[in-house]
RNA sequence: GGAGGUUUAGCUCAGUUGGGAGAGCGUCUGCCUUACAAGCAGAGGGUCGGGGGUUCGAGCCCCUCAACCUCCACCA
């Protein structure tokens, strides 16, 4: 324990190597059994990067809710792990290996899964770096990877059961497919961009009739695996050629004239294209009509032998080239721009291509309707914001299957096995007896398939272990908005129907972190911020503690460096204030029992105040309103603690009588240490340097502060008088130019009851350098305060004008304000129907108002 | 085509159940007051996007319009 602060906050200093001591002594392990259990899991960073400001901000929330928590006195478990992040991760190693010359194809699947391990152990390494920067109170000792041992177990074992349900099937569908992953997507995966692109309309010999026919498509490389051309029965204008054949322009190919009503008449030319391998809906006409379905593409998305001078050809080009050829034919019609949503993939970001492929799915209806009946029935999760469980159950309602394979090889094998010979498939966590007569399914799962079941995996389950016993349902989970579908979501589905549960009682949600600008923060646009950087500059208490109150819940956040120095600020303030305190601590210092201490005004009011920020500090965390919590910290400590009680207590300090000296240094001490205590979520370095400096042990570990309970009414409105005195006198100092050195005398005239003791007036000699006298002869200036009003007399002053001015604009505000109640009191409708309360608080103040306006309007009358 | 969010001081944003508009930064004035000049003291600054309604009373509730943003959705 050292006794001193050094003189200058230095964020370096303060935050380096408190971390490891944390970690070291076990603060942040779960398991004391006397406590209530809290739970927390992260959302596992992916083993893709660094994180990003992002992370900072979701786990920075998480940590404050943790030590809250932990300070509470609960037995806290912030569960860590990371996510394998199949696509993102392999397609770094990919461009890895590509870097030194190296396909995957080279070196087999076993040789670039070691590969992928020891990128995966390089980056994790990174994370947990950045996770003590951050300052992060996660237990290590649990920590968990999607891709352990474990979390494959139940992965497995959630396979398996699905399937045995019916949950799981293959099937031949329609899928996004990303042509340079090479894989199958979800659909969440695929995100739909706005893309200028032309809309093409050809036409079409009608090989009974020799006339043309126009029909429209965006995409006409898919011509190629066209099958007929559609139009609705009832369209006047082809109902002369229905069953009649025409010629594909791109290949010359003769395909039949159909007709289903699915076709509107009204758009483009009321005739379409049908290409089942490569469109969901032409898909869905070609199961009604039984039609044939070609693969017209490769999978790396160029074209394959349907498309005839065009093999080989990258779609794109296959596009502009085709279309070329069919303008040099005589067969386009027109061709006009286009504005259209177009798929992208979610992590390569190219085109996808919609794709006929044999894939698994899991069937969802059924899972996300036990998910709304618990959530609309016994057993909810709660939502904060309230919000977004809307955005949630219309998700869950609308659900598609989710295509859940993916033909990477950084993930979990699929538990399935298919015969060499026979048409068999084994599908089951262990492989078949005999093995050699099978092969398993080359694919592996969606990411998100093992992330789904993230909170009940990493705590044992399958196995009924101790922690799942004991820490499941887990209490809370955060997470941005933008993975409410992707991770939520699931988790939902998939805690339901294996653990019967929801998998956290509360979510709280919150929004993206953009930049200064208001943009997000992309790879693409360079304007991402790394939080490393800022914390070298700024300490990660400073930025934990912007992150946390510069927006309200569910909103997103601008990041701002002018208000990551503010909070800087606010933390040099904190130092210095601290400073102040021990200063004026004897090295042997021993706190009393504030309910024994013979305690001023002063001390009364500011515990007063600290009950009271206490109670809203409370209040706000546990709705995770961390933002309001922030602000009342530091509206308390800036302007009730700094401001006015150390200025105030300065002179109990220098007090001749050790009673008062003992009962100020005792409200000092106390009311710094629970304002550590309550700032410690928010900035945990600081507050343990500084607490470390007060007291024995570490504040990480202590526990949450109790109201000090010493009411004494009389004495607040007294310490609010001498507050509403000094301020007065400080306007009136600055309104009349006088030097802060120069010396004011006053008469004080309050109400009955109200006094300023010799003490206090001991503090207004220093603090405004201003005597109470009894009287002034000649003439005087009357300023009203809270319970009485002072005066001065004219002469120390200088302008009579100025004082003129000003009284008229006061006497102004009184009118207005007097006219105000007085409306409100006439109005028969207010009186009759407004709660009794409220009319008993404006008759007091319009009696105050037209107290003070008397006042002032007798003052100006004799300055006239 | 659906759904949600935003619109409050020069800038970035708070405003809990309706009951006299707030913060940070910036601006202006005065201060090196022995914790802090990254500070202290004081001041100025807002028809709460427009319009209508409910109410004794609306930044807050209802309707409507406008602008911006986001999510969802298979229109060739």
């Amino acid at each position: 324990m050292k006794k001193t602060l050094d003189t200058k906050y230095n964020h370096h200093d303060v935050e380096s190597g408190v971390y490891d001591r944390w970690v070291e002594a076990g603060y942040f392990t779960a398991g004391d059994k006397s406590k209530p259990p809290f739970t927390i899991v992260i959302p596992p960073p992916n083993v893709t990067g660094k994180l990003h400001l992002g992370h900072a901000w979701d786990t920075t929330l998480q940590d404050i809710i943790s030590r809250f928590k932990r300070l509470q006195g609960y037995d806290m478990l912030w569960l860590s792990g990371m996510d394998h992040a199949g696509i993102a991760t392999q397609a770094k190693v990919d461009a890895r290996l590509r870097e030194q010359g190296i396909s995957r194809y080279d070196l087999g699947r076993e040789k670039f899964l070691e590969k992928a391990w020891e990128w995966k152990e390089e980056y994790a390494g990174f994370i947990r770096q950045q996770w003590a920067k951050l300052g992060l109170s996660l237990d290590y000792s649990r920590e968990r990877f999607t891709l352990d041992d474990g979390l494959s177990e139940a992965v497995k074992k959630v396979f398996v059961q699905l399937y045995n349900e019916g949950l799981i099937y293959q099937g031949k569908r329609i899928i996004n497919w990303d042509p340079l992953a090479q894989t199958a997507l979800s659909n969440i995966e695929v995100i739909h961009k706005e893309v200028e692109g032309s809309f093409y309309t050809f036409r079409y010999k009608v090989v009974e009739t020799g006339e043309f026919i126009s029909v429209s498509t965006t995409r006409p490389e898919t011509m190629f695996g066209d099958v007929c051309v559609v139009v609705h029965p009832e369209d006047e204008k082809y109902k002369h050629i229905h069953g009649m054949h025409v010629e594909n322009p791109a290949n010359h190919e003769i395909l039949p004239i159909l007709v289903d009503d699915y076709i509107d008449i009204e758009f483009g030319t009321g005739a379409m294209k049908c290409t089942p391998a490569h469109d969901p809906n032409d898909y869905a006409l070609a199961i009604k009509h039984q039609l044939e379905m070609i693969v017209c593409m490769n999978p790396d998305g160029t074209m394959n032998e349907r498309a005839g001078e065009f093999e080989g050809m990258d779609r794109f080009d296959c596009r502009k080239a085709l279309t070329k050829r069919i303008s040099e034919e005589g067969n386009t019609v027109k061709i006009e721009t286009h504005i259209h949503q177009v798929g992208h993939s979610e992590r390569t970001d190219v085109i996808v291509e919609p794709y006929l492929s044999k894939q698994w799915f899991v069937k969802m209806k059924p899972l996300a309707q036990d998910v709304l009946d618990a959530q609309r029935g016994e057993d909810p999760i709660r939502f904060i914001p309230p919000r977004f469980e809307n955005v949630f159950e219309r998700w869950m309602e609308n659900i598609e299957d989710w295509c859940i394979s993916r033909q990477l090889w950084w993930g979990h094998r699929i538990p399935v096995w298919y015969h060499n010979t026979e048409d068999k498939i084994h599908c089951d966590m262990n492989p078949p007896q005999d093995i050699e007569n099978w092969h398993q399914d080359e694919d592996v799962l969606d990411t998100w398939f093992s992330s789904a079941l993230w909170p009940f995996s990493t705590l044992g389950w399958p196995q009924e272990t101790e922690d799942f016993q004991r820490y499941y349902p887990t209490s809370v989970l955060v997470t941005g908005y933008d993975i409410i579908f992707f991770w939520a979501a699931r988790m939902a589905f998939q805690a339901r129907h294996f653990t019967k549960s929801v998998p956290f009682n509360d979510l709280v949600i919150h929004g993206l972190i953009r930049d200064s600008e208001g943009r997000k923060m992309s790879k693409s646009l360079g304007n991402g911020v790394d939080p490393m950087d800022v914390i070298d500059q700024y300490g990660a208490d400073a930025l934990r503690f912007f992150l946390c109150t510069n927006s309200a819940p569910g909103q997103d956040l601008r990041y701002s460096q002018e208000k990551v120095e503010a909070s800087w600020n606010f933390i040099n303030k904190i130092w210095n204030a601290s400073r102040f305190v021990l200063m004026n601590l004897p090295e042997d210092f021993q706190s009393e029992d504030l309910g024994a201490c013979d305690l001023s005004p002063i001390d009364l009011w500011i515990l007063q105040r600290f009950n009271a920020t206490l109670g809203d500090v409370s209040a706000a965390m546990e709705k995770y309103d961390f933002a309001l919590a922030g602000n009342h910290l530091y509206a308390f400590v800036w302007d009730d603690f700094c401001s006015w009680y150390i200025e105030l207590a300065k002179s109990g300090l220098n007090s001749s009588d050790p009673g008062i000296v003992q009962a100020t240094r005792t409200t000092l001490k106390t009311v710094l240490i629970g304002i550590l205590k309550m700032l410690h979520p928010f900035m945990p370095f600081v507050s343990e340097a500084i607490y470390e400096a007060l007291e024995e042990g570490a504040l990480c570990v202590a526990s949450w502060p109790v109201a000090i309970e010493r009411q004494d009414a009389t004495a607040l409105e007294q310490v609010e008088l001498l507050i509403s005195l000094i301020g007065e006198i400080r306007t009136l100092r600055t309104e009349y130019n006088l030097k802060p050195a120069s010396p004011l005398n006053i008469v004080l005239n309050l109400e009955d009851g109200k006094t300023v003791d010799l003490f206090q007036q001991l503090i207004l000699e220093k603090m405004v350098k201003t005597t109470l006298i009894q009287e002034i002869e000649g003439e005087t200036l009357l300023r009203p305060i809270r319970g009485g009003s002072f005066s001065v007399k004219m002469s120390e002053l200088v302008d009579l004008d100025v004082e003129i001015k000003r009284l008229e604009s006061e006497l102004a505000k009184l009118d207005n304000e007097i006219l105000r109640c007085e409306g409100m009191l006439a109005n028969e409708r207010f009186v009759l129907k407004a709660p009794a309360q409220k009319i008993e608080e404006e008759r007091q103040k319009l009696a105050e108002y037209r107290r003070q306006h008397e006042m002032t309007a007798q003052k100006l009358q004799t300055l006239r």
